[in-house]
DNA sequence: ACCTGAACACCGTTCAAGT
DNA sequence: ACCTGAACACCGTTCAAGT
């Protein structure tokens, strides 16, 4: 601590795992996915990128890493609501949130969700389920039917947000949305009767509120099904 | 044609893009997404990595290109039901079976549809949105569910099929969806209560069974909101 | 017009050598 | 124990040169 040698003049504090990981999510949410490098990892961290392979197995775990992260920070922050319903409607919109902020979580959270934070999401979810009254036999499949929708709407978002920044990074999203609205409109009227009819739902929509009518939409079936038309 | 050159020696039929998709596909099919490398292909079609620039853009046009092959076969082999609800299931079917025969599909499935037959997947279900009765009003978000649960499935699927190649090339569907199972029922009480109750039905369950469980529980949830009951 | 294949500018990862 | 950075074995892509 006293002594001030050259490595503590370029590096503040030492290497670790958890200021590699830190390091990769600045790096992923300034530069997008193609932006992970070790080269440019090791560049930020002030040394070379083999002194990384010594605190992560390499690019797969680091990127885990750093999706665990942002995924438990959205846990934490998830409030429980005053109904099942409610609370189910929070913990997805966590999710959505954290894909909106941090798009190139949306590949990675469809992966074997195995012990990370994703598996913490989906037993709370389930627990709502219990609460709602969907009965034992019926769990697995009503919980796979919402873990589908949300991360299914967690990769669209994410291969939009790449898309968009893909096609011209300096445009706005509502312009995205309307090219995409445009185009919709201009289709072939005897091909594609219904896309054109909708285009203008397309331009006019919000992702957010599309997401939770969509939440809703599953546990109405659900419920139609399985729980008693008072617990819903 | 009657002149025998020693180009037509090695290579039967003229390099062309149709021939690169094909080729493309069989690389996709037999060694994963990994093994479709510039190299590789070219080795197949007997040229050099160059030639195939000439016909496609790059590597991304190529992936597309391939995706959009295999959506319009599955597209062509769908049936239509008897009622909107079991053409839509029928349609459905059709995108799950291509990734399952295809699973390197999943994580290109999420692309902004566009031009892609993806787009055409979608019109018909739309249409069949519109035969239930959904009025114009709601058919956008009815469809975004339908679509976020479908390409959510895929994606899902893919992610699975990649961690069971992975974790070890040789091992059955059954023995990843056992050691999955064992891992869940292996869970803290305490913390995993809900997990730990479902670790059984994990273990027994079909996938495509499950899969057309959740598009009934979703097109319950839109005729009960949208669709007369007797249309339903 | 179409093909060739060496070359360029990158990657992730390894590893002998240092401290 | 932890770090360094050159080196290895790859990539996608380009491009001068051929036919």
């Amino acid at each position: 601590m006293a002594t001030r040698t050259r490595r503590t003049e370029r590096r503040e504090k030492p290497l670790s795992r958890e200021r590699i990981v830190e390091a990769a999510i600045e790096l992923l949410d300034t530069a997008g996915e193609g932006g992970l490098t070790f080269r440019a990892l090791a560049e930020r961290l002030a040394t070379g990128p083999g002194a990384i392979y010594w605190h992560v197995a390499g690019k797969d775990e680091l990127l885990t890493a750093a999706t665990d992260v942002i995924v438990a920070e959205a846990m934490a922050a998830a409030p429980s609501g005053a109904t099942p319903r409610e609370t189910i409607r929070g913990l997805a919109l966590a999710v959505f949130d954290a894909v909106d902020g941090h798009p190139w979580i949306g590949g990675d959270l469809s992966r074997a969700p195995a012990r990370s934070p994703m598996l913490r999401v989906f037993e709370r979810i389930g627990r709502q389920l219990q609460a709602l009254g969907v009965p034992h036999a019926a769990q697995f499949t009503a919980l796979s039917a919402l873990q589908s929708y949300i991360l299914g709407t967690g990769g669209l978002n994410a291969a939009n947000a790449r898309a968009q920044h893909q096609r011209d990074p300096g445009t706005d999203r509502s312009d995205f949305i309307n090219a995409a609205a445009d185009d919709w409109a201009s289709l072939d009227p005897d091909e594609y009767p219904f896309t054109r009819g909708i285009a203008e739902q397309l331009r006019a929509h919000d992702d957010r509120v599309e997401f939770v009518a969509g939440i809703d939409i599953i546990l109405d079936g659900i419920t139609a099904r399985w729980a008693p038309p008072v617990g819903g």
